[in-house]
DNA sequence: GCCCAGGGGGCTC
DNA sequence: GAGCCCCATGGG
């Protein structure tokens, strides 16, 4: 069963690597801006931007929002793309305006609903409209990322160009719907990834090395 | 010096 | 709707 396999792997990965405990932020606010920040990045670039950004004390939505959007570029220019990416948060905090800067507020309707609107702010897809639920508002939503592709074909679990919500369905369909589990789960799969998948010249001591069909191939 | 990262938008056909 | 290009830093 597939539900089995998902399970496993899980189950593998948890046991390896420990619980991750994502997403590494202090506040909601600070972790929907790291969310944009990261796209396309190693969380690594993404650090000094935050440090950036709390040094002065702006990671806060009204501060944030009343700054020249040069300035909080400047402040975020480790993340690369900064120009965008300064443009992506002001796109976010003035659609924060209609729940007076209430992320309380903004959380509290349903997935479906919650998942439209993000979808609706420019910057924000699916990848980081999904962080943002499973992270931010602490509702159970499976986040797909390259990595996540990357590792369920090598598992020969799906197809390589596997689309995201038909891979986001794959997990939902054949796990529980619990948040933590999604949370762990996203986590567990970036951290293996960073590590053994990437990093390493070979597989050993890779969790998931009986269940690979490419072990040993890098 | 070269390579490439946890994405998203806009454009083309 | 797939396939491209743009954005433009920093670590290995």
């Amino acid at each position: 069963m597939i539900a089995d396999k998902l399970l496993d792997i899980f189950e593998r990965l948890l046991g390896h690597y420990g619980p991750q405990h994502w997403w590494p932020a202090e506040t909601p606010f600070e972790m929907i801006v790291g969310a944009i920040l990261t796209q396309s990045v190693s969380w690594a670039n993404v650090t000094k931007a935050i440090a950036n950004l709390k040094r002065v004390d702006a990671l806060e939505p009204a501060v944030l929002a009343a700054m020249p959007v040069g300035e909080l570029a400047q402040l975020i220019r480790s993340s690369r793309f900064y120009n965008m990416k300064a443009g992506k948060i002001v796109a976010f905090l003035e659609h924060l305006i209609d729940y007076d800067y209430d992320l309380d507020a903004f959380f509290s309707k349903d997935v479906v609903a919650l998942r439209g609107e993000l979808l609706s702010i420019k910057g924000v897809g699916m990848e980081t409209a999904d962080s943002i639920i499973l992270y931010g508002a602490h509702k159970p939503i499976f986040v797909i990322d390259a990595y996540t592709r990357q590792l369920m074909a090598r598992l020969g679990l799906v197809p390589s160009q596997i689309g995201y919500e038909q891979l986001r369905s794959f997990f939902e369909i054949n796990l529980p719907s619990d948040l933590s589990l999604f949370q762990e789960y996203h986590a567990l799969i970036v951290h293996h990834c960073n590590r053994t998948c990437q990093k390493r010249p070979s597989c050993m001591g890779c969790p998931l090395i009986s269940l690979c069909q490419f072990a040993g191939a890098n």
